[in-house]
DNA sequence: GTCACTTTCTGACTGACAGTCATTTTTAAA
DNA sequence: TTTAAAAATGACTGTCAGTCAGAAAGTGAC
């Protein structure tokens, strides 16, 4: 059925003529000042109309991080086509996703709402939510390989289980990331104020602790048999 | 003046009346359900009279933070009571987060909370923010200083900037305990029931990491210069 | 072209809640 | 007891997410 087909696609360009709308506005307003009245009057359509695609607002905003993310992962995904080592992998895939947040700190604005939610209930049934849930998972995906190659190219420690490696360096770079955006985007946080860095090197120091950690010759690591 | 001594001090009372029954009701119902009349009533008080003490509904959750950021910092100033090396140091503040963090969610959700916080022209007028914003530079302070300590007794790698490392280290820290927080509290983050890792264990991993990558011989960080 | 039926869209309406403020109650000192 | 100041109250207001009965547009058969 042509028809159909092409009802579908409609559909779909309906939901992202939306979800555009809603970036425009909520990027702007943030997403608290963003009404859905706003969002409906950007998109040219009725508050109403907005709910038929849209479960809440929160979905909505939902549907923006999954965008995020999708774009997230197209880049994490071209590092691996060079010829790099593992290391060399992990060091790009960390600079391509502290590049993202820099550029798109709207996006990154939406993860953090994203992670926050805590009615799981509400977010099992969500369609948009386990979609957007999948990409966090491909995006880990890629922090595993990037070590699973580097164990074997021997550019990283293999003492380490990979997966769970790949948890850590995952968790600690959005941390460090979690620090840039605030100091980019003028955040509150008045010790990055005081402390005068560029973001860029401490994402270099963060590569050097990490590099240093998980490089190969693992008599480094015996310290902790002391130390606790 | 006695009485205004009094009046000082009831006031200081009414205050942490309300902060005690706003955690009740907030860390139960979560924030977004959690009503201001929900919290008067649990405090015994009309809705009204909230507002004398607190601005609004953030600055109360703001003030939450605060009482828990001043019980964490406690905690991490009797760690330097010990006799540790520095890099000992280090490794019992992650400790002593992450302990706090698994045993007092409610707050690391405050904590999280108000960092997400970007409306910044009305975090620079409250007192509490402010006071909170004390609070967070002390809490960095002490890494720094366990830094320091370690670099002189020879424990830590003396060619980082102590300061620079010290942020590095901290926020990777929180990256690290945010995940074990979803972890634990059976957040929705889908990867985290797959992999099947004990929180320990992947705190021990980053330790590990960390450990090795900021010890003395300073030989084994040259591998950035080929890799990059 | 028109009819009958389905899909899509609309915006006035509802309920819930944060925050206000005129009024009442309590306290303190004369 | 009086009076003035301080503290507390809760009915009220404005805003906004989310709903739903009905209007409009699209579809396909004849």
């Amino acid at each position: 059925m042509s028809t159909e087909d092409r009802k579908e696609r409609e559909k779909e360009q309906r939901s992202n003529q939306i979800i555009d709308a809603a970036e425009e506005v909520i990027f702007s307003k943030g997403l608290a000042r963003a009404t859905m009245t706003d969002i409906a009057a950007q998109a040219e359509l009725s508050k109403g109309t907005l709910y038929l695609y849209f479960k809440n607002k929160t979905e909505l905003y939902i549907a923006i991080a999954r965008r995020g993310s999708k774009i997230l992962n197209k880049r994490f995904a071209k590092v691996f086509a060079g010829d790099f080592t593992g290391l060399q992998i992990i060091r790009k895939l960390g600079d391509t996703y502290l590049d993202f947040v820099k550029k798109n700190p709207g996006y990154y604005r939406a993860f953090m709402h994203y992670e926050s939610l805590n009615d799981v209930e509400i977010l099992r049934k969500s369609e948009v939510a386990k979609s957007c849930e999948e990409n966090r998972k491909e995006a880990l995906g890629f922090m595993v390989r990037a070590l699973q190659i580097g164990m074997q190219d021997g550019s990283v420690d293999d003492s380490y289980d990979p997966r769970q490696l790949a948890i850590v360096i995952w968790s600690s770079t959005k941390g460090i990331t979690s620090m840039v955006y605030m100091k980019e985007v003028g955040h509150h946080y008045k010790v990055l104020d005081e402390m005068e860095f560029e973001t860029d090197r401490l994402f270099e120091s963060f590569i050097k602790l990490v590099g240093t950690g998980i490089a190969t010759e693992q008599a480094r690591s015996n310290f902790l048999t002391d130390g606790h």
